[in-house]
RNA sequence: GCCGCGGUGGUGGAAUGGUAUACACGCAGGACUUAAAAUCCUGUGAUCGAAUAGAUCGUGAGCGUUCGAGUCGCUCCCGCGGCACCA
């Protein structure tokens, strides 16, 4: 009897024996032995976040399906960069290091052997002599040592700022680290606003390289459309309303062509006109000034954030001024309403409440009157009725009602008011942006130390170099004061310093840096990670990057790639790099969801942990489930049967190998041309299946031909060519029958990609037949007559489900040689 | 509201404009077994039908292009994700 199918027996001795014998060394010699490296790949994974929960069954999919690609460039003898390393900075660890009573220098190292020791049981394929950590000073030295080069070139400086703040962490955050319901995708805690010094980095500088260059990554479209919004440039008109009976002016931007639809103003409450009225410098009726003055304080109590979210009602106050809209002659009354905010556009906005949801809400509110400008369906240009919701959707169709714009579609008619606006004096094209500068600085302990040191004397200067890295230190006490300051700041032998320029005593910088420094550019540092001269040399970034293979989750999309992206135009700038983009492809990972269709979480007590499932069926079975069960980016839900299928699966490829009646040893005897034709079909199919990341299909095209192979005989030289094409997704398996059954010599993982024969011929093939449009029959046809439309028809015509459909008619014929025939009657 | 992605059997899902439902799960029947598990074999879109005869319908809905549409175009409906009092 063969031997059992037990993978327990095996992965761990091939876990100690690839490491031994460094099979995943970069670079590797190529494929099959060769002289010649191949061209590189750089294919990688986003690194994790090191938890204390240990490798999630979501992180073995993006794995593992990473895993597969850089293990087929391998065998396709490339030159592969497939590495792993550790984002350990950061509030969750932070957090989870408070909770643990533990300091997070002690605990991240901990959590770090965890999931490198479970990586390496799902046989994943990094070169494990690359691997960086982002909290070691070795790594942060060179992330401060950017800081301080970003500085230098005037990117970076500190500013007073109002910022969000969260309460919970006690830290500032970004804009991009808040979410639609204004609080912290962190913690979810709400979010609020406190004015603190903080350090700036001017991202809005590259906003519009950051847009253009999107158009020439292959990224998925989705994300490249969110970072088009994130960025959010627009091109409009900022047209000037004079105030009537003063000498002031509003400026309202404006992205829409109706002017001759614009019944009003509304300006912010911080608006420069409002504060001019309030104290005096605009008389209006003192009756009227109370009111406002109300009104302004009322908004005032309301953080911006209750003013988003606290519901759609309308409220204001009327100045009592008009301004002249010189376009479409005549005047407009000026409101003040919380729901335009100061900072967003101008501050002001030309209310055209035909076409604007807030605008109809407002108006309808104040019983102001509404025009309309834009055609409804059909070309309706009939009033638009108070009662009546917005009639035109987005920015299609036909201005109407506006004299010279009348007929032209909504860009034209913008186009047309900006160029009639400019040559009257009356408005000047602007772009505007979404996109804000970015807060680098954090109020916490658990990250890089701004390498930074404030001197009365001379302001801020940066540490010198042969200074780096500024260690953040070892303390028992790092929580979070809750002041707007640092743990760092009650640390005063780290705090207090001398001045690197004046000698004089001076204070460190105690902010620290956000968790995303770390990933801005470790992709760099792959490429030469032991390096202790440069963050990086030149050669070594020559040779590997940019990024060739990027694949991770889509909750990236804005924040660690729009960031990273920036990083890298910056280094650009600065002679550091010559590539303006980091990751040239970028493919996303579905989540994997529990099979209630949950999240996985433990207070559901769903989740499913990596380590049970190789306990119970192995790797290779975990990992050809997760690259079976779906298309890599859809979301799967976890499905304990489903697992059985793969291990299934294996175990059927087991016994053939383990069975000498399966396997013959040469091709001559016993061979089933058949079997051989299915099995280059297959190789085909997953040839070209991989790298579109298609894994799914890739394995049921396997699974097909084990479905005809078993029961017949394949002849060794291609029982080792499938092998070879399951062994990316069952590594483990590949290699124990390669060495021990099949006796090979070195690792299967090296060996040379199997080549499809070039032109598969079957000797008989099998063509549908139709009578008009609808499949009536099938013939069977010799594959050197396929071209032979006669004899096609003429077989057709036999077949008996065909031939009581065209008896007795005419018919024209279609015929797609060895695809199809459609017969068509009358 | 805007932007993006989807909608195919009982389920996860296949399908360069060319035999829709590959592959897998589940289910049903059978073999092996004292029994169960495991394994193997057969069947499995719906309706009509005794039928493994045949027919009709069938990829969210409806039109259209085409010899031929899950796939292309138009008009909608529904679901998911992102953004948003953004002017």
């Amino acid at each position: 009897m063969a031997k059992k199918y037990q993978p327990k027996e095996f992965e761990k001795k091939w876990i100690e024996e690839w490491e031994k014998e460094k099979v995943y060394k970069t670079p590797l010699r190529p494929a099959g032995g060769g002289a010649t490296l191949g061209v590189k790949e750089y294919v990688l994974v986003m690194f994790p976040y090191p938890s204390g929960a240990g490798l999630h069954v979501g992180h073995v999919r993006v794995y593992t399906g990473t895993d597969v690609l850089a293990r087929y460039f391998r065998m396709n003898g490339k030159s592969v960069l497939h590495p792993m390393g550790w984002d350990a900075f950061g509030l969750p660890a932070e957090n989870a290091a408070i909770k643990a009573k533990k300091n997070p220098i002690d605990l991240v190292p901990e959590h770090i052997v965890t999931f490198k020791r479970q990586m390496q049981q799902v046989g994943l394929s990094y070169d494990w002599d690359r691997e960086v950590t982002t909290t070691e000073p070795e790594y942060y030295k060179w992330t401060q040592w950017l800081f301080i080069r970003f500085y230098k070139m005037g990117l970076l400086y500190k500013k007073n700022t109002l910022i969000n703040f969260c309460p919970f962490c006690k830290t500032g955050l970004s804009d991009e680290e808040i979410l639609a319901d204004g609080t912290h995708e962190r913690c979810g805690a709400k979010i609020t606003k406190k004015e603190l010094p903080q350090w700036i980095f001017k991202i809005t500088k590259y906003a519009d390289r950051l847009l253009k260059d999107l158009d020439g990554l292959d990224w998925p479209r989705g994300i490249l459309e969110m970072q088009r919004n994130w960025i959010g440039k627009k091109e409009g008109i900022n047209m000037e309303y004079p105030v009537k009976n003063t000498d002031e002016t509003i400026i309202c931007f404006t992205t829409a062509p109706v002017n001759f639809g614009m019944t009003f103003i509304v300006v912010a409450p911080e608006h420069e006109l409002i504060k001019k009225i309030m104290n005096k410098k605009i008389s209006v009726d003192p009756k009227i000034r109370k009111n406002i003055i109300a009104y302004y304080e009322k908004a005032q109590k309301k953080s911006e954030i209750e003013r988003e979210t606290e519901g759609k009602e309308k409220t204001g106050v009327f100045t009592g001024l008009y301004a002249t809209n010189r376009i479409a002659g005549w005047d407009v009354p000026v409101w003040v309403s919380d729901f335009v905010i100061g900072h967003v556009g101008t501050g002001a906005v030309q209310g055209c409440p035909g076409h604007d949801y807030k605008d109809f809400e407002f108006a309808k509110k104040f019983k102001l009157p509404i025009i309309r400008v834009v055609e409804g369906k059909n070309g309706d240009k009939s009033p638009i009725e108070q009662k009546e919701q917005v009639i035109v959707k987005g920015m299609k169709g036909k201005v109407c009602n506006s004299k010279f714009l009348n007929g032209l579609d909504f860009a034209e008619g913008l186009e047309k008011t900006m160029d009639y606006a400019e040559e009257k004096g009356w408005g000047r094209r602007v772009v505007t942006y979404h996109l804000r500068d970015w807060i680098f600085s954090r109020q916490r302990y658990w990250g890089e130390p701004i390498p930074m040191v404030y001197c009365k004397k001379d302001g801020w200067v940066p540490v010198p170099d042969e200074e780096l890295p500024v260690k953040l230190p070892y303390v028992k006490s790092y929580e979070p004061t809750g002041t707007g300051e640092s743990p760092l700041a009650t640390i005063s032998n780290w705090v207090n310093t001398k001045c690197p320029k004046c000698g004089k005593p001076a204070k460190r910088e105690t902010d620290t840096m956000p968790n995303w420094a770390g990933s801005c550019w470790y992709f760099l540092r792959f490429a030469d990670s032991k390096n202790n001269q440069e963050a990086w040399s030149r050669e070594a970034i020559k040779k590997w990057l940019p990024v060739d293979w990027y694949i991770g989750g889509a909750e990236h999309a804005v924040l660690h790639l729009l960031y990273s992206r920036f990083w890298i135009k910056a280094l650009q700038d600065l002679k550091l790099l010559n590539f303006s983009e980091p990751f040239l492809r970028l493919r996303n990972v579905g989540i994997v969801i529990a099979q209630d269709s949950r999240k996985m979480s433990k207070s559901f007590g769903n989740v499913i942990n990596p380590d049970d499932v190789i306990a119970e069926f192995g790797a290779d079975t975990l990992r050809v489930y997760e690259m079976f069960m779906a298309p890599f980016n859809s979301e799967i839900a976890w499905s304990t049967k489903a697992l059985q299928g793969a291990y299934r699966f294996l175990k059927r490829v087991w016994d053939l190998y383990n069975n000498s009646e399966f396997i013959i040893e040469n091709s001559a005897a016993n061979e089933d041309k058949k079997l051989v034709v299915k099995l280059q079909k297959t190789i085909r199919k997953v040839t070209d299946d991989i790298p579109q990341m298609k894994f799914n299909t890739s394995i049921a095209a396997m699974m097909e031909f084990v479905n005809v192979w078993e029961g017949k005989t394949l002849p060794k030289e291609e029982a080792k060519q499938f092998l070879k094409i399951l062994a990316p997704f069952a590594p483990f398996m590949a290699e124990e029958i390669w060495r021990e059954v099949l006796q090979e010599k070195g690792s299967i993982h090296l060996s040379a990609w199997p080549k499809a024969v070039g032109e598969i011929v079957e000797e008989e093939i099998t063509i549908p037949v139709q009578v008009n449009g609808k499949l009536r029959g099938t013939v069977k046809i010799q594959n050197s007559e396929s071209k032979n439309q006669n004899l096609a028809i003429e077989k057709a015509l036999k077949a008996e489900g065909v031939k009581k459909y065209v008896a007795g008619k005419g018919y024209k014929a279609i015929y797609i040689p060895g695809k199809i025939l459609n017969l068509v009657t009358g």
